[in-house]
Parts: structure tokens; C-alpha cells; sequence
RNA sequence: GCUCGAUUCGUCUAAUGGUUAGGACAAAAGAUUCUCAUUCUUUAAAUAGCAGUUCGAUUCUGCUAUCGAGUACCA
């Protein structure tokens, strides 16, 4: 109730205001794109869609230390994939370029320095072995250190040395880095579109580094912050991982007197089983994928991804926006458009969402077996003729229309239909104990007359004249038919046998009972 | 440890101060069938616990438990 009087009242505010909406994805590339954080961007993408928004792709690449060369052509190529498109950012460009952190380092400092004259931050010397030291020691005593209030006067800072000390400090090249000054015994009241309000006091908190002098670039508190402004954003959804720095983020705008944007803070994605969140080793364990795309890493590790996989994007994206969000309704397929429509961020639950790998491979089955005749035949044909087959479309299509609904991946539509091009060299050992004994090789021996005297054989004619024949002789239909099944495509499965009888033909059809009758010995 | 957040069938979730707590995936049973599937029909399955407020609470409040995140010169 509170969270959506809240919502109500910032809407009407929103549009009063006549605020532009621009949403950004900030990944930082330290690897390949984790299906949360294609999560995140497609929230990002919907709310930017559904109200007429731009959608900005920034790069947070302010750790020099854990840049991974290919990661970001990664994100472009994967979101491309998904069908979320960038509309201002990385590889487009725009009005606030760079959109690159790295490049736009020159920027930040500024900004680190104004706070350091506001008061609101201080100079730092401390070594990071210094630091470590104070840690170990803190734990040694069962405590935890932190860098706050109660600190801040004795370290190597700006607020214990005097200003002619840090001026030469910093003139002889010592390394040091600005940090937060956070207030003290402060209430902070925040507001989070999902969660509504929420407070914390700044005796909890402590003083985050803004600006590292080592490689001369803003951390990343810092750095969003500035950009954030900058580039005009209007809401930030991002995960739920950062809701603990809401609170540094809030004074950060305040100090810098900013307006600052909405927020909203997404649940994260929790493994299938087990505790904790959804990590890359759960896909290599449980063999499903945690990536959009696959990714091969540095040292040759490939990891798996949905596209690969023989996942449909539309699935892949069905199945996430589903995760953590629904629409109030029983609805469950929906199109991009459709989610655009009817996404909204009051709807996205709290609570983190396991993944259910089940249900990801039920919505690739819903889409699959939902294309068009033509869209699988063009994945089939490629497929055959990898195994030697050229074949039309149209022969393609026909031999889809059988098995249109026992497929889940693109995969099962060669394995389903090769038996209806390749006939069969070997055949199951099972069926044939079963279905393969003195009186069953008989009865297809008498079969073969029966076809011999069809012009065509064609399935619905076929079926009445061997039903005709097996009542009169009191014939098992099951066994006569299975027999037949199994000379034909050599298992015992698959859609109706006489309906592939018709489709590979009868001449093919009467050799490869002989090949049958010759080749398979009788138990 | 501390801070913040979360808790409805196995899973994703809906709903409500008074309902038979709804749907989907998965599971089970039956029907159909030449097999395997499909399809259809059924079934089973949940408000974490304890107090309080209230005529009445799963819904509001508090406590406990559990889970998660954060606690970096990483994002």
C-alpha cells in the first residue's frame, strides 16, 4: 500500500515534470554477460520502450585490473542477440560521449576534487598494506575494522595532516585516494521503486574510496554517480547486489546537489538447487547454460550458451522476464512487444527467483513448435545435408508436419526426421527381441503383398487395408505394425509409421523391408 | 559478527482483513494410439514459526528462524 501510493504519487510527479525517461545497462567487462545481467538490461530496455525512453549502454571498465579483452564485444553481440537494442551508448555513440568509463577518466577527477573542497570528502594516504594490517588486527580481536568517523582523525588523511603536508605529499608523488566523508548519526530515508522506502543510519556505513591516485581513475561509486548526472539518467535498475550503497549513492547526489534519479532494485537469480546465487560453475555442473552466447575464455574454457544450446532468443527473453516480473494475469508467452506493453517495474517481485532450467527448456518447446513450416525447414535442410541428404523444401516440410510436435531444440528436428531420409543399417536390439520372432517376420512377409498391390501408398488407405487383413486372420495389430516399425525405421518409436510409409514411398518402403527381412536374424 | 533485504505448492508466481488460497513448469494416474511422444481428463502439492492487534490474519505489528546481499584503492 505504502510502496504504491509512492509509486502514484512519483508518476504524477514524473509527468508533470515531463522527465525524460533514459535508462542505462553499466556491465563492467570483466567477462561474458551473466543471464541476470541480461536480465537487468532487459528491464532496462522495457521500461525504456514503454515510455518512449532511450536505452544507453555504458561500459564500466574503471578496474584496469580485471579487464577481459573481448568481454564487451561479448555484451554488444549478446544483447544484439537477445533483440534488445542499444539506442544510445557503446558502439552507437550519442550526445554524451564517450560512453566508455576509461575514456572518459579525464572527467572524474574534477568532480573527486570538488568534493575534497566541499568538505564532503578528504584525501587519503594510507597503503593498502597499511590497511591489511589494521584489518588483521581488527579480526585478531574479533572486530571489524572499518574506515569511518572514528578513524579518519588519526590515519594519513587530510583531516589529521595540515594543508601544506598533503600539498607536498601529494607534489612528492605519494599514492593516495579520496575518500567519502560520511556523516555522522545521519538517517538516510531512500526510496526504491520495488521495495519502497527504506532507511539506514550513517553510523553503519563507512567511508568509501571515490578516487584512486595508483591508476588515476574514480571508483565505482564515483564514477556513476558523475556519469549518471551527466547522461541524464532518469531511473536506475540495476540488481539487488547494490542496494547496500543506496545509501552512500543518495548522499553523493546530495553533496554534489544533484537531483538525483529513481531507483529500483532488482531481485537476484538464485541457482536451481542449493544455496546462493546463480553462478557460472551451476551451468557447467547441471548442464544447462548461465550465457546468452558462449563464451570462450583465455584459456580455452568454453562455456555454454542459450544461443548455441539451440535456444530461440524470443524463449530465451519469454523466460527471463518471467523471472522475478509478471503481469497480474494468467499470461505467459509473450512477445517483445508484448512485454514492452506490459512490463512494469511495480510488478517486479522482491524476493530472489531460482532458476528453473525445466521450465526455460518449455518455453524454447512452446516457440520451436510455434515457427513457421518454412523457419524449421531452414534449419533442418542445413542439418541433412550436413549428413549427406539434398533435399526441397517442400519435402522438408513434409517430413516437419510429422514430428512438429515432439520438438524442443532445432537438434530434434534431424534426429526426429533422418530416419525418413537415411534408411536404417542397424536396428534396436530391444525391438527386435520383441517384435522380431518367427511369426512376426511371417506376418510382414504376407504385409508385403499387401502393399504391392497399392498403386501409392498412401497412409489412410494403408491403414484400412491392413486393418482389413488383420481382423480377418486375427492378427495382433500392435505386433504387425511394430514389426513393420521396426524394418522400416529400425526403433520402436516415432509418429505413425504408416504416415512415413507414404512420405519415403513404396518403393523405398519395399526395400527397406528386404534389407530388413535379409539382415536382421529372427529370435 | 555487523548492516540492509527477503520468506505462499519441489520451482516461478497470483490473490485477499472473511475464498474450496488461483495459474504455469515439474510429478503422478487415467483416456486415446501401431510404438514413443502429443493431446485430453484427473490427482497430489503451499501461506516458515511464535506472540500481538482484530469478531476474524496467510494478509497489519513485533520477535525468532531461515535464506540472500553487502561489509575492497571490484563492479
Amino acid at each position: 500500500m505504502e510502496r504504491l501510493k509512492y509509486i502514484a504519487l512519483k508518476n504524477k510527479k514524473d509527468m508533470e515534470a515531463n522527465k525524460k525517461v533514459r535508462v542505462r545497462f553499466a556491465p563492467s567487462p570483466t567477462g561474458p554477460l551473466h543471464m541476470g545481467g541480461v536480465r537487468t538490461a532487459l528491464y532496462n530496455y522495457l521500461f525504456a520502450r514503454q515510455n518512449g525512453g532511450t536505452f544507453i549502454l555504458r561500459i564500466e571498465d574503471t578496474d584496469s585490473h580485471r579487464f577481459v579483452p573481448g568481454a564487451e564485444d561479448y555484451i554488444i553481440d549478446s544483447l544484439k542477440w537477445c533483440g534488445i537494442e542499444i539506442d544510445e551508448g557503446v558502439s552507437v555513440g550519442g550526445p554524451h560521449a564517450p560512453y566508455r568509463q576509461s575514456e572518459r577518466a579525464a572527467i572524474y577527477k574534477k568532480y573527486a576534487e570538488q568534493l575534497v573542497e566541499g568538505g564532503f570528502a578528504y584525501y587519503s594516504f594510507d597503503t593498502s598494506e597499511s590497511l591489511n594490517a589494521l584489518r588483521a588486527e581488527a579480526e585478531s580481536k574479533g572486530e571489524t575494522f572499518a574506515y569511518d568517523a572514528s578513524v579518519r582523525g588519526s590515519l594519513e588523511t587530510s583531516i589529521k595532516l595540515s594543508a601544506e603536508e598533503v600539498a607536498s605529499r601529494i607534489a612528492r608523488g605519494d599514492v593516495w585516494v579520496i575518500r567519502f566523508k560520511m556523516p555522522e548519526n545521519r538517517l538516510v530515508e531512500m526510496d526504491d521503486i520495488i521495495r519502497g522506502h527504506m532507511s539506514v543510519n550513517t553510523n553503519t556505513l563507512d567511508d568509501k574510496v571515490l578516487f584512486k591516485s595508483a591508476d588515476n581513475l574514480p571508483t565505482y561509486h564515483l564514477a556513476n554517480i558523475v556519469d549518471d548526472h551527466l547522461m541524464e539518467v532518469s531511473h536506475v535498475i540495476r540488481g539487488e547486489e547494490w542496494l547496500p550503497s543506496l545509501p552512500l549513492h543518495y548522499l553523493l547526489y546530495e553533496a554534489f546537489g544533484w537531483e538525483r534519479p529513481e531507483f529500483a532494485h532488482l531481485p537476484l537469480l538464485l541457482k536451481p538447487q542449493g544455496k546462493g546465487k546463480l553462478s557460472k560453475r551451476d551451468g557447467d555442473k547441471l548442464g544447462f547454460p548461465v550465457f546468452p552466447t558462449e563464451w570462450v575464455s583465455a584459456d580455452g574454457d568454453v562455456s555454454k550458451g542459450y544461443r548455441e544450446e539451440g535456444y530461440l532468443p524470443q524463449a530465451f527473453i519469454n523466460m527471463l522476464a518471467l523471472l522475478g516480473w509478471n503481469p497480474g494475469t494468467e499470461q505467459e508467452i509473450f512477445s517483445m512487444d508484448e512485454l514492452i506493453n506490459t512490463f512494469s517495474l511495480e510488478r517486479v517481485s522482491k524476493s530472489g527467483a531460482r532458476f528453473n532450467p525445466e521450465k526455460a527448456k518449455w518455453f524454447n518447446t512452446h516457440y520451436l513448435q510455434n515457427s513457421s513450416d518454412e523457419f524449421l525447414a531452414s534449419l533442418l535442410m542445413p542439418m541433412l545435408e550436413k549428413h549427406g541428404v539434398k533435399t526441397i523444401e517442400e519435402k522438408a516440410i513434409a517430413a516437419i508436419s510429422l514430428i512438429k510436435n515432439r520438438i524442443s531444440f532445432p537438434n530434434d528436428l534431424f534426429t526426429q526426421t533422418s530416419y525418413m531420409f537415411i534408411a536404417p543399417t542397424e536396428f534396436d536390439p530391444k525391438s527386435i527381441r520383441k517384435f522380431w520372432k518367427e511369426e512376426n517376420v511371417e506376418h510382414l512377409r504376407e504385409m508385403i503383398s499387401l502393399f504391392e498391390a497399392m498403386d501409392v501408398v498412401e497412409a489412410e488407405a494403408a491403414e484400412e487395408a491392413i486393418r482389413e487383413w488383420v481382423t480377418a486372420n486375427e492378427y495382433p495389430m500392435g505386433k504387425v505394425m511394430n514389426t513393420l516399425r521396426l524394418a522400416i525405421i529400425g526403433v520402436s518409436q516415432g509418429p505413425s509409421i504408416l504416415e512415413i510409409c507414404a512420405f519415403i514411398g513404396k518403393d523405398e518402403m519395399l526395400k527397406r523391408i528386404n534389407f530388413a527381412l535379409n539382415n536382421i536374424p529372427t529370435k
